[in-house]
DNA sequence: ATGAAAGCGCTAACAG
DNA sequence: CTGTTAGCGCTTTCAT
């Protein structure tokens, strides 16, 4: 803890402004909330005396008053596999930018497992993913603060949550590769423990069935989504007496990997093998042969939670949750070709 | 769907666990911050109290009280070049985990430029990096906010810096290529309004220079740090008359992508160009041919950084500002090779 | 349209 | 060792 100010520099308060704009506190504090019944001049003056004095409302005392925060958690799993990731980055970039035009706190908590959440002060809270931590959530709830879980569809738990057609992304890049005449079809799974890789492995599988064709255990690879575990996967798959002639990878950064793979071994992509993932990674697009992929709307995700979680934070009844799902795109790129029969 | 608790959930105060234990409000408040001169007997009685009220302190009142914040605001410029990449997410993750192992609150500030930062709250700050925002550390440090900058070394501000030999990095991978008998070494910049990537410019012109070494402005080519600009570099570079045998880039992901161009030229690295990068990004250590690097200890800035702030938020009178410069080191991998003479 | 006064929940002298 | 009593800076009835 610490102290703020130092020293003779004391804080200057509301009450300072009033003496010096020559109202009461009350006034100020109605300048300050932008209550409409200010007569002009005076609000002038309130105005004029807060911007000599560099005053700023103290958020501690404001909370105090209201029992409201504007402070917005973000929760995210300390998890290697996810956190690690375009993905993280384009969340806290997408939440962070939108807090800050709403003029929300953001505070950032790197969750470990299931400890107990600290929830002192924070007036809303979005999770990330859900991995371990879902008595966190649960204790929120219990709370009553505002919760919004995002990239997680969470249906056994009255609270919103804005997910991605993981299966359906899934679905579409391995029918895609169906269409191009392709029947061995192999799938590089990420880290099952989150929910995005497991629908998305869930998708492929369903694919595969819709078009009557065998899902072998053999084609499915799993890995913790890292560039290293992607690597073994591929060579793995590689060393298969009936190798796959396409395959759908649960990642950009992993497909990128297998992409890479397949040059050194001095084959090519998309003649040798043919690869869809999942991102819409920028990266996918400055190999030499850019990279088919399933592009979601990671930022949008963001800020709709941050939207939805501050009409949340702002309601005075607790609303009905909504379970929000967001449609994904097939980019197709370079890295397919129709497979020649 | 699970119903959750519900009910009138009226915040419960010191007070009432005061009335519960049977003491006064004061000795609670003794209780909760751990003051030694509580009667056992007392102490016990409020604790149970406490567990049974599941009581948490309201942190604004406290804050209220006692002046104090545990607050660390984190200002990362809101700027593309710098936030995309895997110095930001070490940064965060390096900043989050030490925070929560000390107990601060991690708030996160995305900046865009020079806006008036809204210190409200943060008992210290820390500014990763000073881009255009350098009016917002000199706010901070008016209004005597303790305060840390990483990754930029500010001389002519009384503020504590940790930041990273860029300049003897550079240096150092220069010198490398140029004992391994390059002479013509190329250096494809950073984004130069970033610190580091003007540092690491000079340390290339330095190692010239001490080497004796012409320094062309031919063969220094400037990007904002992306993939694609480094792509656009290495191709500039390689349709020059009298083209370089070595390259230092700014950053290893964009010696990646040089590295691919190579491969995709149907040249060999290191056979036909020596590439040295810049972070120690894993991403480096996958491809066929693993990367020459400089390694910077971000995660130990990071965390340095938390420490040192936390000490300063502790302490009564103001200290006297560090400047810390962490070392790099050279990672030498397989991107070089001996030039034959 | 404005102000007086009562809190919000907690800490910190200052007695006892 | 413990309780009483002022605030911390702001919001919010309730009068005026």
């Amino acid at each position: 803890m610490v102290r703020i100010r130092k020293g003779p520099s004391k804080t200057i308060s509301i009450e300072d402004v009033a003496r010096l704009a020559g109202v009461s506190i009350t006034t100020v504090s109605r300048v300050i909330n932008k209550i409409p019944s200010v007569k002009a001049k005076n609000r002038l003056k309130v105005q004029e005396a807060i911007k000599e004095l560099k005053f700023e409302p103290s958020v501690f005392a404001q909370r105090l008053a209201t029992g409201k925060s504007n402070v917005v958690a973000l929760v995210i799993p300390r998890y290697e596999g996810i956190f690690y990731s375009f993905y993280a980055l384009e969340l806290i970039r997408g939440i962070g930018t939108l807090c800050s035009a709403l003029k929300l706190d953001l505070l950032l908590r790197l969750a470990d497992s299931s400890s107990p959440l600290n929830l002192k002060g924070a007036g809303g809270i979005i999770f990330a993913d859900i991995i371990s931590n879902r008595s966190q959530l649960i204790e929120a709830l219990d709370n009553h603060i505002p919760s919004i879980v995002i990239n997680n569809y969470v249906k056994d738990l009255e609270v919103s949550c804005i997910s991605i057609d993981n299966e359906g992304g899934a679905e579409s890049a391995v029918n895609y590769l169906i269409s191009l005449g392709h029947r061995k079809i192999a799938h590089i799974t990420g880290d099952l423990i989150t929910q995005a890789a497991a629908q998305r492995l869930q998708g492929y599988k369903k694919a595969l069935e819709k078009n009557k064709l065998p899902v072998s255990d053999d084609y499915i690879v799993k890995t913790d989504y890292s560039r290293g575990q992607a690597r073994s996967a591929a060579e793995k798959l590689f060393k298969m007496p009936n190798p796959p002639t396409a395959v759908f990878v649960s990642s950009d950064s992993m497909a990128l990997e297998v992409m890479a793979l397949v040059k050194e071994l001095d084959k090519d992509v998309p003649k040798d093998l043919s690869i869809v993932g999942f991102d819409d990674n920028p990266s996918g697009l400055y190999g030499p042969v850019a990279l088919t992929t399933v592009r979601q709307p990671l930022v949008k995700m963001a800020q709709e939670s941050v939207k939805e979680l501050s009409l949340l934070m702002k309601a005075q009844k607790p609303q009905s949750p909504k379970k929000i799902v967001l449609p994904t795109e097939l980019v197709i790129r370079e890295s397919c070709r129709p497979l020649k029969i």
